[in-house]
DNA sequence: CCATTGCGTTAGAGCGCTCCAATTGTTACC
DNA sequence: GGTAACAATTGGAGCGCTCTAACGCAATGG
């Protein structure tokens, strides 16, 4: 199961291992005879480079290390296609490892990726605390996506998720919506700025901003809208911390007898693959996943060829898809 | 930027390189004194091994390749973690390159693998033709997780369909249903398996199999229902060829004023997360994706550590979550 | 006709590590 | 006291590759 070396092929070629090297790289300055005759050797042979020598020799590796905080997750699944497409572009490779939402996981997926020499690494939603983000970005140039603490010496690609709240709030404001209120993501990191965009944009237009606690999961939507129910609190509008949360508004929505959106209409955030489904049809707040990944590739170069060393924080501006969740309120203003 | 080496390491802790190398493998032969001391000097000098010398100089990386077919399906990423937790068990790395549900791009990845010198390759979901797969496995051993071509040499982990399609059918069957419609996954791998276990259940229940020509998409269920609404055919129950396809069957059924379970049963497959929600409620096949990728790593293990040479081909047992799209049909045996 | 240039090629050192054989230091035993 | 046994440590070769400097050789020009 020896596989050949360079060596071997050199030998078959009759020529020697630097002009492999040579050729393999493919160097302009190597006769067409010569060139052809290793090549066939080559294939007869099978050779496939040593990536590891070819790294230990040339002192780099042209690889990202890619940590994807839960690989599950569909929307972090269309960053890291961001980061493919543009890595490859740029002759990078890749190298993805899972950090199954668990901080001390993460934190070895780090240390064997820097034990992998890679270049630089790109944090897909961490949940590292600031020391272990200080420690891996002074050993390489780190940038973290879609979610997590500001740190300086960490580049960071985010959304802005204030102007996500307010698209929701404008696009029920225009419907006639006055009585509008948002489901809250509990603990999850995001949910305070989310939470605050809603209540600025809801002051905005001059309405009063209803709160309430859910959590980040489709359980979480069920109390707080049953409640909701009985309360006789039903507002005309509902927004959601996420498409999740928004999936388990449907639901209890429906058991209630009450119709979506005729009596209710409701938003989602993050526009997933359940926003999609026809039978969800959620208008949803959308973050441009592809372009993150690709910006974050982006970002990582600057640092290692153009050897930018302040800090980059790009914030996007998220987008609004609208779908059939979504409808103008009854005349009266009740939800039935 | 540059990092430290054992060299360096040695240095500060006034020792030889190779003793470095002995305290990094925790050897039993040295002395307390010295590990303690090379120990303090590697923390202090924020020391990490480098993993590509290490691979040349071992003639080994105790590293699997995993290419993910693609990272999008949340099926795949189930499997992705089982094969991960039993790696890990086993002292073993995992790469993972997405296949992006390409072939020249998977067939690329085999070859990044390779040249990373992985010690066996895992294919979850491939796309790769025969030729390919014959070449991937004379480098290195190869199994393939979930679905592809039997080919020898290679090892596969499935589960079984014929089973599958039976523990839908009996259960409907069961429920009382007789008059069920078979949506099949029109050009998918696993359509034909499935169609072909369906229609043997039915008939060994004594009944008539209709089996309608479909997709493995959304949008694929909407026209083959609409047709059957249209027909006045609809049956007492529906076996889509996956959870996919039976989000779409609802969601007709649904604008049909059809119920779901009162009017039509609907039973799913693969039991993704589509399933679960509650709004969907699917009564689906499982698959038991951990395990599956449990046992690829086993299956690589005995290749790599056991010498064993002639193919594995594991076909497992699926089981059927029960949830609540499916019940009894009306007494009346007519969907209205 | 010899020095110069430049192209195609090669020898050899070195990347950071492991591992074997050799070396030193210590203890045990007859 | 001499040697055997063992434990702890080290030197050095070598893993497969790249890269610099140097090489041979032809073509060119004074």
């Amino acid at each position: 199961m020896s596989r050949p070396t360079m060596e071997t092929v050199a030998e078959r070629a009759g020529v020697s291992r630097a002009l492999v090297s040579l050729v393999m790289n493919d160097s302009p300055k190597v006769s067409d005879a010569k060139r052809t005759a290793v090549l066939e050797a080559a294939a007869a042979l099978g050779y496939l480079p040593n990536l590891h020598a070819r790294s230990l020799a040339q002192q780099r590796t042209k690889t990202f290390g890619i940590i994807i905080n839960d690989i599950h997750n569909p929307f972090f699944a269309e960053v890291v296609s961001g980061i493919e497409a543009a890595a490859d572009e740029h002759g990078f490779s890749v190298l993805i490892l899972n950090g199954g939402r668990d901080p001390g996981r993460e934190r070895r997926a780090v240390e064997t990726h820097l034990q992998f020499q890679v270049e630089a690494l790109i944090l897909v939603g961490t949940r590292l605390d600031d020391d272990a983000l200080e420690r891996a970005s002074q050993v390489a140039p780190t940038v973290i996506v879609a979610s997590g603490p500001d740190h300086p010496g960490v580049d960071t690609i985010t959304t802005n998720d204030t102007i996500g709240a307010a698209l929701a709030v404008e696009h029920l404001v225009a419907l006639g919506h006055t009585d509008i209120v948002h489901l809250d993501g509990g603990d999850n990191i995001s949910s305070r700025p989310r939470a605050t965009g809603f209540e600025r944009a809801m002051k905005a237009a001059g309405l009063e901003p209803r709160v309430v606690r859910a959590g980040d999961g489709e359980a979480d939507a069920e109390a707080a809208v049953v409640q909701l129910v009985e309360d006789e609190a039903v507002p005309t509008a509902i927004f959601a911390f996420n498409d999740l949360l928004a999936a388990g508004v449907l639901d209890v929505l429906d058991s209630a007898g009450l119709r979506v959106p005729d009596d209710v209409s409701v938003v989602g955030y993050d526009n997933t693959f359940i926003a999609e489904l026809n039978h969800m049809s959620l208008t949803a707040v959308d973050q441009p996943r592809r372009k993150m990944g690709e910006l974050a590739v982006q970002t990582m170069l600057e640092r290692i060829e153009d050897n930018r060393t302040k800090p980059t924080n790009l914030d996007l501006a998220p987008t609004l898809a609208v779908r059939g969740s979504t409808g103008p309120p009854r005349h009266d203003g009740t939800t039935r």
